[in-house]
DNA sequence: TTTTTTCTTTAGAATTGTTCTAATCTATTG
DNA sequence: CAATAGATTAGAACAATTCTAAAGAAAAAA
């Protein structure tokens, strides 16, 4: 019985990325699939798949996260020295970032709002705009 | 300004931060304050000061930007997972992340506006917004 | 199918930026 | 000046990431 064809989505993407649908990949893109929203580091992935049992080594975890990211099916996020979250929402949204867990928390879309794009510096062109909101455990 | 004394300002900020005015530290100061507005690695200052005749350790120059960081006279800046800037501009302004360079450059005072600022999640009080604004060459 | 080609994975080494250590040195205090 | 608290240093250690080159798996050709 077969009513449930869970990896035929994220084959497609793989396909259309030019990335053959091997054993580590489909299972990378699956628990990052079924997860829902959430910011994750390569070693963390790479935790999470030993515990589902998946054999892969860490290499081809960094090696996945940046070609989906390559592929648009993942965000890259820098807000911290030496470590890199990926995002699983890929759509353009911004970042609470907690200093005080190293947590990313996404900010609610129209939550924050940039009202006046600069001008990009002559003989460039903007790619992206970021804001990210450092938060602290409150004093009370 | 008073080029007969030119210590003389870099000196009361380290005493009034609590830190005693080494020779490190004063030749520091001074490269960065003579410099104007920039953004700096450990690695770049540590390269200019030896280039200027200053015998410093980078594990010197780590310290000396992280405590002039504490002391409210630079500021860091992450855009970049593996290296940290910092920024000897203090006032609160964003920034274009040069991508094909990985270079810095400041966004002119007025030229972004975030005019919604989002609520910072319960517990938790914002500490700073900064907007990110990620360019590349320009394909023209 | 079987063979061949191309791409992928892997363990472990290497690299990079940064922090730590503990010995030495220097500024300040008494 | 001596005592002491703090600062500097070289080099080791560290953490995240990338590289290497050998073995393995998927796709294409025969």
């Amino acid at each position: 019985m077969d009513p449930v064809r869970p990896y035929t989505e994220v084959l497609d993407r793989l396909k259309s990325a030019g990335l053959r649908p091997t054993r580590q990949r489909l299972a990378l893109a699956k628990l990052l699939a079924d997860s829902g929203d959430r910011h994750i580091t390569a070693e963390q992935l790479h935790d999470e798949a030993q515990r589902a049992g998946v054999r892969v080594s860490l290499a081809t975890v960094y090696n996945t996260l940046h070609q989906f990211t390559a592929a648009g099916l993942l965000r890259e996020v820098v807000v911290e020295a030496g470590r890199s979250y990926f995002d699983t929402n890929t759509s353009n949204h911004h970042h609470f970032f907690h200093q005080d867990r190293g947590e990313l928390v996404d900010i609610p879309a129209g939550a924050v709002t940039v009202s006046e794009l600069p001008v990009a510096p002559e003989g460039s062109a903007i790619e992206s705009v970021h804001v990210v909101v450092r938060i602290r455990d409150d004093a009370n």
